[in-house]
DNA sequence: GTTAGCACTCTAACGAGGCGAGTGCTAACA
DNA sequence: TGTTAGCACTCGCCTCGTTAGAGTGCTAAC
């Protein structure tokens, strides 16, 4: 069986019905609603055909029809392809969505809090936003400084400005000298360095070439070492996680408590951002749905995902979690318009 | 009316049974528990007359009694005195909580999701603990590297070596010289102080003996006063939210759901530890039963929360919450438990 | 002051019955 | 051959009445 014109056409009038209402549709509803003018016992059949083919279900004998996921994954994939020619109109738009503009921000984090908030707020889901990944991550510059007569502070600045500290005690008292030695040892040999490149051989080499002192000096440059490989993990936001007992399909205990933990533990979110990233140079957006999503807890959600690029190579993640019946119209939307505003203000400042 | 003995016993049978099974107890059950031999009719008597004091409520007329805020209050106040009594013999138990030893952890942030994990692992509650905060907050260390031309690096280290970053863009360059000036003059001037204590008249007198590139110095000056004074919000982490998914008379919608939104927001679990802090000094343990609670979220849960000491000055707030009806006993041991563990961690390191 | 006994109250659980939405099928129609 | 009208049927949901059980409050006796 295929797939003609009339049966799309039926098909979308469902799930959008369906996507409004929240209730199974029945065939009455479309024969009434649709430009086709058909009766109600002719959708009927077509409607039958339409479960043989997997589209849709019924939930009982008797009531209306509800999408399944291979109809969610037809009316999305219509959907990004509309977006996709409508794309350069959109754009034009002066757009009634302003309000959602992000306020300068000084500090990043407090940006991308306010950036989950918005798109929670904006779209009565779930959301969340993952601190920008710095891929192929270098070494811009490293300074040593004596705190305390055997405390040392090191300040260890990566590309995208991007810093860490690391607080070194050290066995003896280190004098001004062979600090200033061990920055610029430090500074020499690793600057420009991406980290996965720091190997032990280029550790083990600069031990050798500190000679003198060789002790201490091995001392620091291990801590250091340490803790430039110490990659952190990923820093994620998250808002409108209580959104979810809006949508009675995912309200019941089981389900928002698991979706709760993931939203709390992070792991998961996590995951997901990776499997987002790992995808992100195909198309921009991607949309899972129920099955399809990459965490356990969400198997009865849609997730739909961005990236944004903060810098050349340096990626972040937004995301939306909801019941699978969502607005995804304007969720693409929405996301579609916020990752291109990150994008903007990004390559402005 | 009074509350004499035999009514005192009751009473805390009553919450007891109540604690155990979570429904309401009626006459009959405890006039077989307790030891003071009693029928049921003597009992339910009692119980009129402590429904009448508002000890204990009826949630409907044929149903058995259960506690009421004042009830519950009682009891704890009740527990926190017989702690009070057995903290010397428990504190040389061998307690069998060392499951819950805390390994230790590098970072601060990732020991303080430790403990809060394993107290709500503990307890099957929610949990939350906050970063310290440091009450008189001193300047420890200032340090300024240059990291390109026209760019700065500033580490800013404060009392329990808490660090901040910042980078400094400047309009022109910046000589060695002058940067070692700088450095020494932040440090001579500022070292030892306490924030509150940075004032304008402060910064002003700092520029002033910037003498000759007034200009650049008064930039960079500004930039870390600036940093030096962004307190930033105090750091809360939780763990165990879907722990209230267990207890049915939180797990409806609008209860978790505010419950939920309280630990993702973090602004009224602010208010909490902001509350408990200043409360401090009485005891230790804070025990805020349904309406007492600071957070207007939590109006139908029990909230116990108590202060850990880093070091002089420097305190935090771990807390629990939970259902009304929540395991108190175990809950203050384990708090009390942790809280010193803490307090030990920290004085040994 | 305590207890036994009894009528009463209230909830939760169960099942029957009716309603309404919606289906599937058949037969007729263009 | 595709479309439609009509009709019997299914099934979930709501309501209502009934029942069982737990627990009370009160009275009268000890």
């Amino acid at each position: 069986m295929d797939l003609d014109e009339r049966k799309k056409k039926i098909l979308l009038a469902i799930i959008k019905t369906y996507l409004d209402t929240g209730e199974p549709v029945g065939s009455r509803t479309i024969s009434k609603i649709e430009d086709l003018n058909l009766s109600s016992a002719t959708i009927r059949n077509e409607m039958a055909d339409l479960v043989d083919m997997g589209y849709i279900i019924q939930p009982h004998t008797s009531a209306g029809r509800i999408p399944s996921d291979k109809g969610y994954r037809f009316y999305v994939d219509q959907l990004m392809a509309e977006k996709e020619q409508q794309v350069e109109e959109r754009e034009r738009e002066t757009d009634e969505m302003r309000g959602m503009l992000i306020e300068k921000a000084d500090k990043m984090e407090r940006l991308l809090k306010q950036v989950a908030r918005s798109l929670s707020a904006n779209t009565n889901y779930a959301a969340m936003i993952s601190a920008p990944r710095y891929n192929m991550n270098r070494l811009k510059f490293i300074q040593l400084s004596r705190m305390e007569a055997e405390r040392i502070v090191a300040v260890i600045v990566l590309e995208g400005n991007m810093i860490k500290n690391q607080i070194i005690d050290i066995d003896e008292p280190i004098d001004d000298e062979t600090l200033l030695k061990l920055n610029m040892l430090l500074n020499t040999t690793l600057n420009g360095m991406a980290i996965e490149d720091i190997s032990l051989a280029v550790i083990a080499k600069m031990k050798q070439q500190a000679g003198e002192q060789a002790g201490i000096i091995a001392e620091v440059i291990d801590a250091v070492a340490e803790s430039i490989k110490a990659d952190e993990d990923l820093e994620i936001y998250t808002s409108g996680a209580n959104n979810i007992f809006k949508y009675p399909e995912l309200a019941d205990n089981e389900r928002a408590s698991g979706i709760i933990t993931a939203f709390e533990e992070k792991k998961q979110l996590t995951d997901l951002v990776y499997e987002t990233l790992s995808h992100s140079d195909e198309k921009g957006i991607q949309v899972y749905i129920g099955e399809e999503a990459p965490v356990e807890n969400m198997k009865d959600c849609s997730v739909v995902t961005a990236t944004y690029e903060l810098d050349e190579g340096i990626h972040g993640t937004i995301g939306i979690i909801g019941p699978k019946r969502m607005d995804y119209d304007k969720v693409l939307s929405t996301i579609k318009k916020l990752t291109s505003e990150l994008d903007d203000m990004f390559k402005k400042s």
